[in-house]
DNA sequence: ATTACTTTTGAACGAACATTCATATGTCTA
DNA sequence: TAGACATATGAATGTTCGTTCAAAAGTAAT
């Protein structure tokens, strides 16, 4: 499966790429990388901001920490979480400026 | 849900910015932009390429378009795909250079 | 018009994945 | 140590999605 030879990537780094984007194209998982770059959070503290069960940002927390996205420390009886890449964010900024350049088209 | 209001971004761009990363996070979809950053391509020409069936190129293709990725002419009995966003390359370069950097630090 | 070639389409299958629920683990305080 | 609080874990569920297969649609040439 995608034996291509003349791209600019290898295969393998396709395969990361993809790992990557799929990593920060879940609504959930943005929305914490968004909320993490203001300011490190407590897993409750983030579920409350989304709305949404801690159990479910427990969950997306731990991918993005396999995928060394974020970082954690304990506090007490928190989990706090903050950004571990920050790399990835002048990606998300430059998408960002992508989407106000189509809306102003509109 | 995803009632965010301190977000640096909208509910609404958080769901366009996801919709993007979905687009090209998928290996295939990925593999054909970067063929297509080459040169315009037919889809048996892709499908050659990628070892793979025209017809999920075709589907893949469809989805691109409808993204507003890439866009199609036809000559003869072929169809001519090529890029239609090209600022979306700036930003999957950018995510090259990530992946090298994070090769060097192995 | 018939044949060959290219692409598209739609249904179906299977895999991947986000969320929920219940439970377990960890931490602090009284 | 018992209780309360915070987080993590695992199974289960429902949905999304990429690929395949078969068939249809579009195009060119004889």
């Amino acid at each position: 499966m995608n034996s291509l030879s003349t791209s600019p990537l290898k295969n393998e780094s396709i395969q990361e790429v993809s790992k990557i984007f799929k990593m920060i194209s879940d609504p959930t998982r943005l929305s914490i990388l968004f909320l993490l770059q203001k300011e490190e959070l407590s897993v409750g503290a983030i579920a409350h901001s989304l709305s949404m069960e801690q159990s479910a940002i427990s969950h997306q927390l731990k991918t993005l920490k396999t995928s060394r996205l974020v970082k954690s420390k304990r506090a007490g009886k928190n989990m706090i979480y903050s950004l571990d890449d920050l790399h990835i964010f002048s990606i998300l900024e430059q998408v960002s400026t992508h989407i106000e350049e189509q809306e102003k088209e509109k």
